[in-house]
DNA sequence: GTCAGACTTTGACCCAGATCAAATGCGAAC
DNA sequence: GTTCGCATTTGATCTGGGTCAAAGTCTGAC
């Protein structure tokens, strides 16, 4: 299951979430102390990383894959509430048990930080706390958009919604901008993306196909979509025409 | 429209949001700053606080009265995405236009502070940065909260999901536990209502004839609402047994 | 007291998406 | 290369909640 990760001890500098993680602000010298109460963890794709209810020792970030935070009901009904991608920040200061399951989708890497530490380490530097606040209110921000998207989209504009975020994040982190063409792989199952739009899979594979025949997308394979006019992908969203934009 | 609040000029230390607002960890020095940048500002019931996409001039606190957060899609439909209650915050540090419309739901008076005074007292007092990240994660939780809601639950579960939310709000505010019979008013309107839940005004009318019919809650008049056993209620509601726990 | 207008309830019908069921890939293990 | 298991697609049917329409009901203005 999850193992202590390999023991390439990176060092914060060359981190590649240095720049956009919880750390993001930091100076040298409150990197060197995060990096005493840090260690990698590794986890299978498909394993739990957090089980609702559970004791957290940790906080994290995302270093490397996917993971997902959802909401199960007593009957099984599930609802995806975030997409962790590298850089996110899992876990809450302050608590001590995770409300959530914390799925890994990929193999991921989490850098961890043992609670106790980190609360300390927060209260002394604002750079973190200030870089905290600032990614919570990203992530608040992230939830009210999709409360629109569950509330009232369509199951077609709630796909196309859907890849639209997948699609800005994919050129976001080749570095171009998201219009045109645009080509890239779907990280998550078709239950997984039925789970994130309040849909069945069924529903999300039809809808697919239905994306599919009308041109929105090409499909090689199950996962990997090319999107020949992004602009048109927005407009199956139903959002606003300029598209938004995102921090 | 909105006028300047009755010159009553408050003191801090009496106001009634004082120990769970954003000032709530401030130290008398800090709350003598912030109460020579603070002004109170009264909105009708009905008016717009905030249009999407406006020049945010200000963030706030509501002291007393109900707003709500709201997106709207060019088609009109609309969600609402953040019920706002005494104490909550609005705007954001670091950011100029309001993503949602705020709307006063019933009379409102605002705390407001300049955002430029209040985003240098934010870097230069950790106590308010802290309780601000405090309350987003709050409002994080509750968001997610209600991403399981409007992608998982019946229409029937929604309504005694949000019946739930309000009547534990007001036991709060009473100092009672919620449990047993409670008693408290509707502040929204059946649109309202349905704009929260993402469903129609007439299936919320329909559900809570049926919830009056079952024997799960009493009206009189339309705002009114008794529960005779809120474990009953809950049970409607989908949510765990032992209902939770809030901040 | 009554009138206008807004809010709410109720009914009839319809449809998007759920449910149930069966094929169809498709990759990993042997 | 065959087989097993899983993800996905596709089809048939059902239904919860939407839509359209018509009555109530309440409140505040006069």
């Amino acid at each position: 299951m999850n193992q202590i990760a390999q023991n390439i001890s990176q060092e914060c500098g060359d981190c590649p979430i240095r720049h956009s993680a919880v750390c993001a602000r930091c100076e040298p010298d409150e990197l060197t102390r995060l990096e005493e109460i840090k260690y990698y963890r590794h986890y299978d794709a498909g394993s739990h990383v957090l089980w609702s209810g559970d004791r957290m020792e940790f906080v994290a970030s995302v270093v490397s894959g996917i993971a997902t935070l959802t909401q199960t009901m007593e009957d099984g009904r599930t609802q995806m509430v975030g997409l962790l991608l590298p850089s996110d920040f899992v876990g809450r200061p302050g608590r001590d048990t995770s409300p959530y399951d914390v799925v890994a989708t990929t193999d991921i890497i989490m850098c961890c930080f043992r609670k106790r530490p980190f609360e300390q380490m927060m209260e002394r530097t604002p750079h973190i706390a200030h870089r905290l606040l600032e990614m919570t209110l990203d992530e608040l921000d992230a939830a009210r958009e999709w409360m629109l998207v569950l509330g009232r989209k369509t199951a077609r504009e709630k796909i196309a919604s859907l890849l639209t975020i997948i699609a800005r994040r994919d050129a976001a982190i080749n570095l171009r901008a998201p219009k045109g063409v645009l080509v890239f792989d779907l990280p998550l199952t078709r239950e997984a993306m039925a789970d994130y739009l309040g849909l069945t899979l069924e529903t999300v594979s039809r809808q697919m196909s239905a994306l599919k025949r009308d041109g929105v997308i090409e499909l090689e394979g199950k996962r990997h979509v090319t999107v020949p006019d992004f602009s048109r992908l927005l407009d199956e969203a139903g959002d606003d025409s300029d598209g938004g934009m995102l921090a």
